[in-house]
DNA sequence: AAAGTCTTCAACCGCCGGCGA
DNA sequence: CTCGCCGGCGGTTGAAGACTT
């Protein structure tokens, strides 16, 4: 059995916006009478509105501990902890700010904190690495596959990690990378992967060349990258999510053309976690922002500006070795003085 | 300057659980 | 136990302002 609206149309009752009037009508019959009942309220104190529209103006904007004005660093580090334990728990969350509103932190969290977390490569309802909303597939195949690519920086730094300098090794074998820029790339169309017989063969040659032990060596560099990328150690890591490899892949290998697959596809999943994961709650994936001394506003924008870099900034960085290091010891920096 | 697009956030809606009759 | 009322919650909307073309 349904319930009735609370404010039907053929009441008369008032929607939309308040007027400072009604405003003032309200805040003067509570601090005269107290709330008491919602539903009579509104009769009560003379407003054409119903009594959820009276609470809810009182509670999200009318009362007087009502902390206004933007979030604190502090607040939205807050916000983004505790929703990485509750999920969208948003009046559990406001418990622990004071003067702060579910509403409030919702839409804060909605225009705000969840754009910024996806920009950083953060998928905002599991707060784990999403490597895939970095965009790295652009970042790679565009440098290796694109010759007239024209971030010139960007390619020489490719180059020289693909094929070294003249005085140094190459940074990484050239394999890994291109498995890797497969494996990127494909990621982001999962229904041209698994029945593309060209690719499968790619992945199982670039397997091949590369073998188990140096992939899995690859892997710190995927995890110290999706900590580098935005300052936030990760508990679970890149390399720790990752399944078990065959000790002996070219046995496998010899079983079955598409022996890879289930290893990319697994791969993948540790790289890409779905949007839409059911459970939000994952105490083991706690996001930190090593930045809490950041306490004005000026210093946060300053702060977000110099070292949590937008995907245009990875770009410039991602394989600059100095350019890597420098930032690191910027990363350090801030870990001390946190 | 004007039109179109995007962003923000106050307010609404429907649903749920607690509680008393 | 069922029903209806109420407060509360989270998802969603849409008007207004900001920004872009």
């Amino acid at each position: 059995m349904g319930r009735s609206p609370c404010c039907e149309k053929k009441n008369g009752l008032k929607k939309g916006p308040w007027t400072p009037e009604e405003d003032q009508k309200l805040i003067d019959y509570i601090n005269k009478h107290g709330y008491g009942n919602w539903r009579t309220l509104p009769k009560n104190a003379g407003l054409q509105r119903c009594g959820k529209s009276c609470r809810l103006r009182w509670t999200n904007y009318l009362r007087p501990d009502i902390k206004r004005g933007r979030f604190s660093f502090e607040e939205e580090e807050t916000i983004i902890q505790l929703h990485s334990i509750m999920g969208n728990k948003w009046s559990a969350i406001a418990a622990r700010l004071p003067g702060r509103t579910d509403n409030e932190i919702k839409n804060y969290w909605n225009t705000h904190i969840r754009k910024r977390l996806l920009k950083m490569g953060i998928d905002p309802v599991t707060h784990t690495p999403r490597l895939d909303l970095l965009d790295i597939s652009s970042i790679l195949s565009s440098s290796i596959y694109n010759s007239t690519y024209h971030h010139h920086h960007q390619q020489m730094n490719m180059s020289r990690l693909m094929m070294g300098d003249g005085h140094q090794q190459p940074l990484v074998n050239p394999e890994i990378l291109k498995l890797a820029t497969s494996l990127f790339s494909n990621q982001n169309h999962p229904n041209n992967t698994h029945d593309n017989q060209t690719e499968v063969n790619q992945y199982q040659t670039g397997y091949n060349m590369i073998g188990n032990q140096e992939l899995q060596s690859w892997l710190p560099i995927m995890d110290q990258f999706a900590e580098f990328q935005d300052l936030m150690p990760m508990k679970t890591t890149v390399q720790d999510s990752l399944p078990s490899f065959p000790s002996n892949h070219e046995d496998d290998y010899s079983k079955s053309n598409s022996v890879l697959e289930p290893y990319y596809s697994d791969f993948a999943s540790v790289l890409t976690t779905p949007s839409s994961s059911p459970t939000p709650l994952n105490s083991s994936s706690t996001t930190y922002i090593n930045s809490s001394t950041c306490s004005t506003e000026d210093e946060k924008e300053s702060y977000y500006s110099n070292n949590v870099m937008s995907t245009s900034e990875i770009a410039d960085y991602s394989f600059d070795v100095n350019g890597f290091l420098q930032f690191q010891e910027t990363k350090n920096h801030w870990d001390r003085v946190m």
